[in-house]
DNA sequence: GCAGACTCACTTTTT
DNA sequence: GTGAGTCTGC
C-alpha cells in the first residue's frame, strides 16, 4: 500500500478512516478522484468484498475513469464494484425488482423528448393551452417535485405548492403531473426522475428489498455529493442505514446543477443526520499556480453561502491571467485562436493541453470558425448526442416498441415511419380508446377491428402483425441479430438507403454505426445479457459527454463548463465573460442564482494548471441582432494585481461568410422563404458540422438564376460581393450580406 | 397525406 | 439567426 505515502495527511485520513459516516470537503484540484480511488483500493486491500462496494457518481465519464483507477491499483477484482451513476445503478435495481412495483423489466426509459412528447399530447387531449402551460415548464416543475420526494397526491394536497401554481396562473398542473405520472406507468415507462423516485418508492415499500440491498452494501460512497437532490440523499441514507458506512464527496463551491434540483442543504443537513460524522478538509490545491488559486479564491469569496476553508497551494506563483478585449465575438474567436496558436509555440503545448470553455453551447460558433481558419484541430464535446439523432431514435423506438409494446412515446414515432398511411387522425383514435377504456395501447391495437372498423384498420393490422415477427425474433435472437432484422424489415434502412443526398447518406452510416455498437455490445464477453433490453437501458442513460472518448488525436477542447467539470487543462481559456451572458441574464432574478453563476465561473477557473486566459466582446451577435456588452462583473471581481489586459492591436474586423451548421434546414429555408436566397453546392468533403467560406471556384446555386461558379469575391465593409456566372444567365454580381446564406437581388 | 408557407420560441447547464 | 412546429391548400 505504498500509494498511501504519495498523499497527504488529511488525503490519508480520508482514505482509512472506512468504518461510519465520513464526509470529505475537498476543493478544487485536492486530489478528490485520487482520494476516492484510493479509498477503495483501500477497502479491496483490507478484505472488503468489491461485491459489497457501492460507488456512486454523476456522469458515466466519472465512472468509467474512477474504475480504470481503482483497476489499476487493485486489478481486475474491481470488475466487481458497483460503480456508476446513480441513474444507471438505480436503473439496474428497478430492472431487477420491478415486478414489486408493478412494471416488467422490459421498462422503457423516456428521455426527455419522450418526456415532453407526451406532455404535450396531454396538454391537448385536456384542451390546455401549451403557450400557459408550456412543455419544458410543466416538466420542470414534474421534475422537481420527483427530486424532492412529492407524489402526485402529495403536490395535490400540499397548499403551499398549489398556491404557488396557482398564482403562475396554471392551477392544472397537479392534475397533469398525476396524468403524466399515470400515463407513464401504463406505458410501463419511466422517465429520468422516476429512476430516482421509484427506486425511493421501492425501498419504503419493501423491506425486503430495502434489506437485501442494505446486506449487500456495506459501503456506499457519493461524489460530487454537492450535486445530489433530495431524493438521491433519501435513498442512498436508507441504503446506508444498517451499516453507517457511508462516505460522501463533495465541494460546496463547486456546485453547479441546483437548476435540477441539487441541494447544497444536503451537505449541512449530513452534518444533523450523521452525528458522530468525521468530516476531513482537503485544502491543498495540486493542480494550479498560485495566481490561479488566489484570483479564483477572491471571486468565490464573495458568494455569501458556503463553508469555511481555505484552498491554496504550494506549486509556483505562476504567470498573470491574461484578458482579451475584442470588438465582437467573430473577433473574440480570432484573438483566441491566435493566442492558442501563441501557446503552443512559447510553451510547447500540445492541443490536448488546452481547452476553451464557454457557458452557452452556441458561442462555439465563431470560435471554431477561427481555429479553423489557423487550422488548430478541436473537438467539440457536447452537442447534439449521436443518440438524439432522429435516425437512431427512430431504430431504437422500433426496438423499444418490440420489447415493450405499450411505450406510448415509441409508437407515435414509428406508427407512420417508414409511411404506411396511418395518419394522425387513427392515431389520436387509438389513444383516446386506450384512455377511455383504461385498456393497454397493445390490446387496443390487436383489436383494431372493433374500434375502426372499416378504412384504415387494414394498414394498423399489418404493422401489429409486423411488431410480431419483431417480438418473435427479440425472444429467439440476440440484440444484434434481431436490431438487423428489425432495421431491415421495418424498412428503414431501405428508406435512408434511397436518400442520396448527402444528409440521407450520412444518416444511412449513422444507423449503420449504432447496428455496429449493438455489434459490440453483444460481443463483449462482460455483458451477460445480450438481448435488446438490456442493451437498451444501458443505451438510454448515455450523454453526449460519453462520446468524447472515441475523439481521438491531439486537438483543442471546446465545451460548456458544466462539462468541463472534474478536468484539468495546462491552458483554459474562459469566453464570452460579457454581463447577461456569464452570469447569465436568465438567471439574475436572485442572489442564489447569482452564486450559481458564480460557482460555475469558479468551476471554470479552477480548471487550469498554469495559464489561464479570459476574454470577453464588446459587441455580440445574440438572437439575431448585433449586441453591445458588458464586461462581466466576474473579472471585476479579481484582484487587478493578477490581470494582464492584453496589448495586442486589434485589427478591423472581417466579416465571415459560412455555411449553416446544419444544411438540411438551410435547404428548407431556402425552399420556404419568400426571399430569394443563394444556396452552395457543398465540396466533396464538406462535413455537416463544417463552417468555412464562400470562396471563389465554389459552385452554387441561386432559385432564380440557377447553377452558376463563383468566379470572383469582393470584400467591401460587412458586405461581400460574390460574382457568379450563372449557366443559364451569365455573370451576375451578387451582394452577400453579413446574413448567411441570404443576397440582396437588387444589385445585378 | 403532403409540400410549402409561415410563426415563434429559443438562447443554460445533464441524467 | 436558427430550427421546430403549425397552418394551408392541393
Amino acid at each position: 500500500m505504498d500509494y498511501l505515502n504519495s498523499l497527504n495527511e488529511s488525503q490519508r485520513k480520508a482514505v482509512t478512516h472506512t468504518e461510519g459516516p465520513v464526509m470529505i470537503i475537498a476543493g478544487a484540484g485536492s486530489g478528490k478522484t485520487r482520494v476516492l480511488t484510493y479509498r477503495i483500493a483501500y477497502l479491496i486491500q483490507n478484505g472488503v468484498d468489491p461485491y459489497n462496494i457501492l460507488a456512486l457518481t454523476f456522469t458515466n465519464k466519472a465512472a468509467n475513469e474512477m474504475r480504470q483507477r481503482i483497476e489499476k491499483v487493485v486489478g481486475a477484482e474491481a470488475r466487481n464494484l458497483w460503480m456508476g451513476t446513480f441513474h444507471a445503478v438505480f436503473a439496474r435495481i428497478l430492472r431487477a425488482e420491478a415486478e414489486k412495483i408493478g412494471y416488467t423489466k422490459n421498462f422503457t426509459i423516456y428521455d426527455t423528448d419522450d418526456s415532453k412528447s407526451l406532455i404535450k399530447s396531454i396538454l391537448k387531449e385536456n384542451n390546455l393551452d401549451d403557450k400557459i402551460y408550456k412543455p419544458n415548464i410543466v416538466l420542470n416543475r414534474i421534475s422537481a417535485a420527483k427530486n424532492r420526494l412529492i407524489s402526485p397526491g402529495e403536490y395535490m394536497n400540499n397548499p403551499i405548492i398549489t398556491n404557488e401554481d396557482k398564482e403562475n396562473m396554471r392551477p392544472e398542473l397537479g392534475r397533469l403531473y398525476k396524468i403524466y405520472s399515470e400515463r407513464c406507468y401504463k406505458a410501463g415507462a419511466m422517465d429520468f426522475d422516476d429512476l430516482l423516485f421509484n427506486t425511493s418508492i421501492l425501498f419504503r415499500d419493501h423491506l425486503d428489498v430495502l434489506n437485501k440491498y442494505q446486506n449487500r452494501f456495506k459501503y456506499v460512497m457519493i461524489d460530487e455529493f454537492q450535486d445530489t437532490n433530495l431524493t438521491q440523499y433519501y435513498i442512498t441514507r436508507k441504503l446506508a442505514a444498517q451499516n453507517q458506512n457511508i462516505c460522501v464527496v463533495g465541494d460546496d463551491a463547486q456546485s453547479i446543477y441546483a437548476f435540477r434540483g441539487a441541494d447544497i442543504q444536503n451537505i449541512l443537513n449530513f452534518a444533523k443526520d450523521y452525528p458522530d460524522l468525521a468530516t476531513y478538509k482537503l485544502e491543498q490545491n495540486y493542480r494550479s499556480t498560485k495566481t490561479i488559486v488566489n484570483a479564483a479564491n477572491d471571486v468565490i469569496s464573495k458568494n455569501k453561502n458556503q463553508l469555511p476553508k481555505h484552498v491554496f497551494t504550494e506549486n509556483e506563483e505562476g504567470n498573470l491571467i491574461e484578458v482579451l478585449k475584442a470588438n465582437s465575438d467573430n473577433e473574440e474567436g480570432k484573438l483566441i485562436a491566435t493566442s492558442i496558436f501563441e501557446s503552443k509555440m512559447l510553451h510547447q503545448l500540445k492541443n490536448n493541453d488546452i481547452a476553451v470553455l464557454y457557458r452557452t453551447n452556441a458561442q462555439s460558433r465563431p470560435i471554431e470558425e477561427a481555429l479553423r481558419k489557423m487550422n488548430i484541430p478541436y473537438r467539440i464535446v457536447g452537442g447534439i448526442s449521436f443518440y438524439q439523432r432522429k435516425e437512431i431514435k427512430d431504430l431504437l423506438a422500433y426496438l423499444r416498441y418490440t420489447i415493450n409494446p405499450n411505450d406510448e412515446e415509441a409508437f407515435r414515432r414509428i406508427i407512420n415511419y417508414p409511411r404506411r398511411g396511418i395518419g394522425d387522425a387513427t392515431v389520436l383514435k387509438i389513444i383516446a380508446t386506450t384512455e377511455e377504456q383504461g385498456a393497454n395501447l397493445w390490446d387496443v391495437l390487436c383489436n383494431i377491428k372493433s374500434i375502426i372498423p372499416g378504412r384504415g384498420s387494414e394498414q394498423v393490422e399489418d404493422f401489429v402483425n409486423l411488431i410480431k415477427t419483431f417480438q418473435k425474433s427479440v425472444d429467439e435472437k440476440d440484440a444484434y441479430e434481431a436490431a438487423s432484422m428489425i432495421a431491415k424489415e421495418s424498412g428503414i434502412l431501405k428508406e435512408l438507403y434511397d436518400d442520396k443526398t448527402p444528409e440521407g447518406v450520412a444518416r444511412f452510416e449513422n444507423v449503420q454505426s449504432l447496428l455496429n455498437a449493438i455489434k459490440a455490445f453483444t460481443d463483449d464477453p462482460e455483458n451477460e445479457d445480450k438481448k435488446i433490453g438490456a442493451f437498451l437501458q444501458q443505451v438510454s442513460l448515455l450523454t453526449n459527454a460519453d462520446e468524447t472518448k472515441n475523439e481521438e488525436g491531439d486537438k483543442v477542447t471546446l465545451m460548456t463548463i458544466h462539462s468541463a467539470k472534474g478536468l484539468e487543462f495546462k491552458h483554459v481559456y474562459i469566453a464570452g465573460l460579457e454581463e447577461d451572458l456569464f452570469p447569465s441574464q436568465t438567471m439574475l432574478t436572485s442572489r442564489e442564482d447569482l452564486e450559481e453563476e458564480r460557482r460555475l465561473f469558479y468551476v471554470a477557473v479552477t480548471r487550469a494548471e498554469k495559464w489561464l486566459t479570459l476574454s470577453y466582446a464588446t459587441t455580440r451577435y445574440r438572437f439575431g441582432k448585433l449586441r453591445p456588452c458588458e464586461p462581466s462583473r466576474f473579472l471585476t471581481e479579481m484582484n487587478p494585481k493578477y490581470l494582464r489586459l492584453s496589448s495586442k492591436i486589434i485589427t478591423q474586423e472581417e466579416i465571415p461568410l459560412s455555411y449553416n451548421h446544419n444544411v438540411k434546414t438551410s435547404a428548407k429555408n431556402l425552399v420556404s422563404s419568400s426571399k430569394p436566397k443563394i444556396k452552395y453546392t457543398m465540396p466533396p468533403d464538406f462535413k455537416p458540422s463544417d463552417t468555412s467560406d464562400l470562396q471563389k471556384g465554389m459552385r452554387v446555386e441561386h432559385p432564380k438564376f440557377g447553377y452558376g461558379t463563383v468566379i470572383k469575391m469582393d470584400v467591401n465593409g460587412t458586405d461581400r460581393k460574390a460574382v457568379i456566372d450563372f449557366e443559364e444567365v451569365g455573370e451576375k454580381t451578387l451582394i452577400l450580406t453579413f446574413a448567411k446564406l441570404r443576397i440582396h437581388p437588387q444589385q445585378n
